[in-house]
DNA sequence: ACGAACCATTGATCTAGATCATGGTCAATA
DNA sequence: TATTGACCATGATCTAGATCAATGGTTCGT
């Protein structure tokens, strides 16, 4: 990395000091997270449970397939994807996570993770070691009811991911995929049209079934096509439109 | 179907008489299904909210993408697949379920159901209406936890079932999706081996991305090397061990 | 008991997307 | 500033599995 500013890695994307561990009373990411809806209390004895971790350098591991599981978490800033592989090798990328998702849903009542989390890019995340959740839980049925929510929504998203994985065809897929990116993007208050892809082609192409060569040549030939600019990780959305029509 | 004894109907597969409402306590799938680890006082409130259904023939949908989400299914005896559809009438497999398994997990805390479950044969279900389920879980951890691990066993399920659409040929879709027959109908004390596909060429062909041709195509050539016998919807797994090779 | 509508098998052909091959860009380390 | 190693783009070729076609079985409703 070229000479930077060495006061810059002090901020993380939420725009506070790195090693000030922010609340949830007063993270920015709220209304996206588990508390919502929580009393003041209940909010507090959550938060007390909740480690604010260090940060993940890109390609850092979270947790692996087979570590013992201790933990939800929940990203802060920056973005992670998550993994299972065939004892051949070969494997698949089950997810992308974005701030304020959790990651390690499918390792509940399991003695180990179902699979391996990476970091794409420098990114933190809140650790929520599930025998406290669990305790506190059961004072809190706003909180459990918060987290049957968010496994059933990440229940329902595999089951549209199935339908993509065995029904579309390439071009609908990524487009797909790009409009469920901007989707979420656009929830935690970005731009829907104008963003960065935090993951590699190959990751993308992993994630949907396809080569990366027959990746590549969909974002050019959306690109002719007027449909999207890309250059690099920046993408934009030009005819949000035409790739809604696009996704079958 | 042959001349049958006419008496035959009255029983369903539990050998219970088919209008019985069998209550959890002497339900033959008490350690498979939700009241597992409950205390007795607790079974009996979740036994008054049940509502045991009647019978549902081959076909007859349990309930339809988009109908307003009320109720959990558990399946009682028989067999259902799940499906969701794109616009334009593609569909996809999304899932099948036997018994002690629950249908409609995706759909918590929307307003709707999120796919279409419809009877593989003539089948009976337990119907747990959410809000009561609710109501009562606040007042069950232990409930709750149940419910939670079920979510997260089907998730990671999905996750599996992600790594075969996108990365697995042909061949080790189908072993693989034996193999995973077997296991349940060996969870469920039925013989590992031996059993009924209840499903037809089309509704796993569809469910594992691939052609009803090629299904039956691999049937019969996993029957000329000795690895299964089939014979319409009756199949015998041979050479689990090769099957199991056959996964990947 | 009969015809209609599905369901399953098997062969012949086709094609979407994989694989192979090449070169180019960029960032990190020495 | 060279070097190494990801990563990305694009052309040429290949193939696993889809699609098309024909035939026989099974189930179901009347």
């Amino acid at each position: 990395m070229p000479q930077t500013n060495n006061v810059a890695p002090l901020f993380d994307d939420l725009g506070k000091l790195e090693h000030e561990k922010v609340a949830c009373q007063d993270c920015s990411l709220y209304r996206l997270c588990l508390p919502l809806g929580l009393h003041n209390d209940d909010l507090v004895k959550l938060d007390k449970i909740i480690n604010r971790s260090k940060n993940y350098k890109r390609g850092q591991p979270l947790f692996s397939d087979q570590d013992s599981f201790s933990s939800l978490f929940v990203v802060r800033s920056g973005s992670f994807k998550t993994t299972i592989s065939m004892s051949n090798g070969r494997d698949q990328v089950t997810g992308f996570y974005f701030p304020g998702e959790f990651i390690g849903l499918d390792a509940i009542n399991h003695d180990e993770y179902q699979s391996t989390a990476k970091a794409l890019e420098s990114s933190t995340v809140c650790e929520l070691p599930y025998d406290s959740l669990q305790e506190i839980g059961g004072q809190m049925p706003q909180l459990q009811l918060q987290l049957l929510s968010r496994l059933s929504k990440e229940l329902s998203g595999d089951k549209s991911l199935m339908l993509l994985l065995g029904k579309k065809t390439s071009d609908e897929k990524l487009a797909t995929y790009l409009l469920s990116l901007s989707k979420r993007f656009k929830e935690r208050g970005f731009s829907e049209t104008d963003f960065q892809l935090s993951m590699s082609r190959g990751d993308i192409a992993n994630h949907l079934g396809l080569a990366v060569e027959t990746v590549s040549r969909i974002f050019s030939r959306f690109q002719e096509s007027g449909l999207i600019t890309i250059a690099g990780k920046e993408i934009s959305l030009v005819e949000m439109d035409e790739l809604n029509k696009l996704c079958g």
